[in-house]
DNA sequence: TTTATATATTGACATATGTCTATGTATGTT
DNA sequence: AACATACATAGACATATGTCAATATATAAA
């Protein structure tokens, strides 16, 4: 995952919102009705906020009927998160300048 | 760690400059002239997002006569990545609504 | 004390973002 | 066919953000 994406992620997940509905979507799969329900914005305000998420890969949608169903991708969470455990061990002990 | 400081230090990380001063600062301390010289920005901007990210509680300053020497909190970091972690962990696979 | 150096602050500006209302588009129901 | 439901898109608007030039501040050097 290159750097650019991380890059996205981590602003898609800088909205309190959608960093609430990454936490829902840990617990499993969820339609966008039952999202709407835990928020105090607007049906299209969602819409927008789920848009960002599948845009950044972290979110899936699967279309159902009337119903959209959203869920995380595990894969690029973990991959996510992989790439900021590789910062932490690459402690080289660089000094700084002066 | 609240999830209104995860959603700061994601806003912080949402920046492809600052994500990259992130990298750097993995490595070991380093100050801000250290920083400058491997970016295409001014010098004020660079203090702007060193402000951004010492206020997420991410890096920390170090002053030293004229210079200012940034590292990373590991502790921090790693508190970041437990609540990302402990995300995955809760999938209770709960069901949509339809 | 004057000058140079490293960094921070201020103010301006163009662009991005989060939100809403209004409307569009499917899909299902009667 | 007409209506209802679930969601998406468009457009508007206020606020936030990233950037810079200009300036301030603090420290070191002459």
């Amino acid at each position: 995952m290159n750097s650019n994406t991380i890059a996205l992620i981590c602003r898609a997940l800088g909205d309190p919102n959608r960093l609430q509905i990454i936490q829902m979507l840990s617990g499993g799969e969820k339609c966008a009705c039952k999202l709407l329900e835990k928020f105090e914005i607007s049906q299209p305000t969602l819409s927008h906020h789920m848009k960002i998420l599948c845009d950044c890969t972290l979110v899936t949608t699967r279309k159902e009927g009337k119903w959209s169903h959203y869920s995380l991708d595990y894969a690029v969470f973990f991959e996510f998160l992989s790439f900021f455990k590789d910062c932490l061990e690459e402690k080289e002990g660089e000094t700084s300048c002066h």
